[in-house]
DNA sequence: ACTGATGCGTC
DNA sequence: GTCGGAC
DNA sequence: GTCCGACGACGCATCAGT
């Protein structure tokens, strides 16, 4: 079996970009991944989708709309290679680009790019390009390739959603579903160290409306800070973004809290935001710590930082995403009761009421609502979470 | 050593 | 993060 | 209800050019 080509994957995004039915263009990408040789199907399916790297990798492509442009403007080279690009090609070429840096790095991945476009014909150009802005317009993202991946594979969505949730690389997810099957797949599991996608929250205006979807909830101050996700064994550390980029380095004393805890193996959620006399301060101050790499220590010293926790998703070789929000935040505050955010479990809309007014007087954004029976759904945003802003309010 | 252009990631 | 639109 | 695509403000990092 000879390699696939770059050109099937354009091919497949341009009918999939005409087709409308999301049955038929599942059916379709199905077929394709079923088609492809083992060492394919990864690379295949972040191309389709656009992703091009695994979520928590912190390659980037560093390529934007103004190198496209000048490229573009450029008369194009006339294509001396006879071969046509395949899926791993484009692959090795994107990993290329993405690998320089340092000086001079710019100019050769514009020249890397612009000679991977050389060897490309119109239609793999279009979507090579709309890969670099993860534009793909053909209504194909995450979602339905998840269930076309479970389709492929013969197994339940659920199972293949899940795996994705855990390993967020749908990728190498895709490759063992496809070549391994159920059995493999169900061993994919949380992994200390490597990031899971947070869940999500819908949004919601008033607490009648909260109190529309069930009876008791849990509500949490919402912080205006960012989500925090760390991963923990003894004193070894690393803090995780909402993207899941390693962001420990920047944030040297939530990492210094943490290895306080005292606590063998853990992985805990929360927010981190900015703060000066034990009020919050505004979104953009904790941005000037957030990413930061240089001149950590004099930062720290402008901005101060804190940590709220909310959440325990492991501990000591335990997964605990399937347990009920409850007994999962009863876990957090055994494990760390100090950095926990403060949480009222109520029926009472009234008490619900004075909750939120004392978080707003506070200074925060409003409230997190969240359902006590719920299990930890990474990645997903569903009526088991909701934030609550009300409107009118700064 | 400094400034501007470009790209990325947070909300 | 928000928003609207397609299914 | 769920998914997808298009959109904005802001701050920092890195590289190019001087």
């Amino acid at each position: 079996m000879s390699e696939t080509t770059f050109s099937a994957v354009a091919v497949l995004c341009d009918t999939l970009a005409r087709t409308a039915s999301r049955r038929e263009k599942i059916r379709l990408i199905k077929e394709f991944l079923l088609r492809l040789k083992e060492d394919e199907i990864a690379p295949a399916v972040a191309q389709i989708i656009g992703t091009i790297f695994p979520e928590d990798a912190s390659t980037n492509l560093e390529i934007g709309y103004s190198t496209v442009k000048r490229i573009s403007e450029r008369k194009r080279q006339t294509t001396l290679f006879p071969a046509p690009l395949t899926i791993l090609e484009v692959r090795e070429y994107l990993n290329e680009i993405a690998a320089l840096q340092g000086s001079g790095s710019r100019e050769r991945k514009e020249k890397l790019l612009e000679s991977l476009l050389g060897r490309a014909g119109s239609l793999e150009v279009s979507y090579i390009i709309r890969m670099i802005f993860k534009e793909m317009e053909h209504g194909v993202s995450e979602g339905l390739m998840l269930e076309a991946i479970a389709e492929a594979a013969r197994v339940e969505p659920e199972l293949v959603s899940r795996a994705n949730m855990l390993s967020a690389d749908i990728g190498e997810v895709a490759r063992i579903a496809i070549l391994k099957g159920r059995t493999e797949l169900e061993k994919i599991q949380l992994v200390l160290f490597r990031p899971v996608k947070p869940m999500l929250a819908e949004m919601a205006y008033s607490i009648d409306e909260v109190f529309e979807e069930g009876s008791l909830w849990a509500f949490e101050y919402k912080f205006d800070g960012a989500r925090i996700q760390i991963h923990m064994r003894g004193k070894d550390v690393r803090i995780f973004s909402r993207r899941l980029s390693d962001v420990t380095s920047s944030l040297p004393e939530i990492a210094e809290l943490a290895r306080e805890l005292g606590v063998e193996e853990a992985v805990l959620e929360g927010e981190a935001i900015a703060v000066k006399d034990g009020r919050p301060l505004p979104f953009q101050e904790l941005m000037r710590r957030f990413r930061r790499v240089h001149e950590i220590d004099a930062a720290r010293m402008v901005v101060a930082v804190r940590l709220y926790l909310f959440d325990l998703l492991y501990r000591d070789g335990k997964t605990t995403i399937d347990m009920p929000y409850t007994a999962r935040r009863a876990l957090l505050a055994e494990a760390c009761p100090s950095l926990l955010a403060e949480m009222v479990i109520t029926q009472d809309r009234a008490k619900a009421e004075v909750f939120l007014k004392r978080a707003l007087d506070e200074g925060h954004e409003g409230l997190m609502a969240k359902a006590p029976d719920s299990p930890y759904t990474p990645g997903k945003r569903g009526k088991k979470w909701f934030k609550l802003k009300p409107c009118g309010y700064p």
